[in-house]
RNA sequence: GGGAGUGUCGCAUAGUGGCUAUUGCAGCAGACUGUAAAUCUGUCACCUCACGGUAACGGUGGUUCGAGUCCAUCCACUCCCA
């Protein structure tokens, strides 16, 4: 699919979006959501935010991503899931009914259907069961979700998720599925699970193809910046990754010139400021020399430095792709950056 | 002057006759993608891109088939008595 068309038509919408979007709120997870594209929805949604300060909508997730992240401590049926809690070892079921009724009394603006995110890699046929059983579940989800409405004084939006693995047919078949339930947005799942690069790139193109474009497309759970970029140029609104918080903790610092990993040897004398560049006062204010030794000695304001850093230099770089795609050079912007940032500085 | 003790890869440690000498810290590097993660992995004597090779338990000498381990002696340090 031709970058440029996309972008066009992204143009279009983005004159009557709402800023850029980034939510960070702890409910139980921490959740960084990016909305480069804001769409209709996104404005009318907007309610808990109020609640707790924050100009922008928030999001919450249903509880999916646990069914892979805690393999070992789950068990799937088609009623739901049983999570068995490594705490305390009390058991918990999950079903597309309680997760609605949950994430209703949470009150996020947007929450998430309950899916079956499986591994990589995963055999034809698994992908093909799980994708049914998640279709399944969306209607249990959709049906619950419209026979409710909100606790509180405004309007949530159910956004349902394609699955299919890495399997093009299956990634079609399920996008028809969630394009069909003619829901606010819609969202991809089960991708940045340790497949290459390449094949995420494909799933998204097939599942951007279906799923309407006047609606936010939501890829969840990616990525790099690199990632970031690729998939905007394949037709992706809306991102939430864990990766400028956890990598920032790590010592992994995201610039538009390349990433950095401060703890190394070669900063320990680079008093110079940790991003010239960057929107943060954090990241002009302090220096390398002196963030590596925050690191170096264990100590927590690293990562809180760092953090701050990455997730102001994800704003840029989401809000960069929107002034480019608004004047029409987001293409070669796309390729320039994306050789830029998959540098190790 | 007399006596007791201790010396193991930067630091700290395990190892009292047997095969490639432990472990931790520090150091160096890598990983991390809808958050069970301030985490995990590798490396960490010397040579070699690597395969691999050569060393090494303060020094020297000895006992023994075999010594970080036992003996002698020297050196360094610590403590006690003068």
């Amino acid at each position: 699919m031709p970058v440029g068309t996309i972008g066009s038509v992204k143009a279009v919408h983005f004159k009557e979006l709402e800023e850029q979007i980034m939510a960070q709120i702890i409910l139980g997870n921490t959740y960084h959501l990016y909305l480069r594209p804001g769409l209709d929805i996104i404005k009318k949604a907007g309610g808990l935010h109020k609640f707790i300060g924050w100009n922008r909508p928030i999001l919450t997730d249903s509880g999916g991503y646990q069914v892979y992240s805690l393999s070992g401590t789950r068990k799937i049926k088609e009623e739901g899931v049983k999570f068995q809690s490594h705490i305390d070892g009390s058991r918990h079921l999950f079903t597309p009914e309680n997760v609605m009724d949950t994430q209703r009394i949470i009150g996020a603006d947007i929450i998430m259907a309950f899916d079956e995110c499986t591994p990589y890699p995963c055999d034809y046929k698994y992908a093909k069961d799980s994708m049914h059983m998640t279709h399944r579940w969306l209607d249990r989800c959709t049906q619950r979700f419209d026979e409710t409405t909100g606790i509180y004084d405004y309007e949530q939006t159910l956004f349902p998720i394609v699955q299919g693995s890495t399997y093009k047919d299956l990634r079609a078949q399920s996008a028809e599925y969630i394009a069909g339930k003619n829901r606010k947005g819609n969202a991809i799942g089960g991708l940045s699970v340790g497949e290459p690069a390449e094949e995420m790139y494909a799933m998204t193109e097939v599942v951007c193809e279906i799923l309407p474009s006047d609606k936010p497309r939501y890829l969840m759970g990616v990525g790099t910046p690199a990632n970031i970029l690729e998939n905007i140029a394949l037709g992706i609104d809306m991102f939430d990754c864990v990766m400028p918080t956890r990598n920032a903790r790590n010592g992994m610092l995201f610039t538009q010139h390349g990433f950095i990993n401060i703890k190394n040897r070669k900063w320990a004398d680079d008093f110079s400021p940790i991003d010239t560049e960057s929107d943060s006062s954090t990241s002009q204010f302090h220096s390398k020399a002196y963030l590596r030794h925050l690191f170096i000695s264990g100590e927590r304001l690293g990562g809180q430095i760092a953090s701050i850093h990455n997730l102001s230099f994800y704003m840029w770089l989401v809000g960069e792709a929107r002034k480019q795609i608004i004047a029409g050079s987001f293409s070669s912007w796309k390729d320039k950056m994306v050789k830029q940032v998959s540098t190790r500085l």
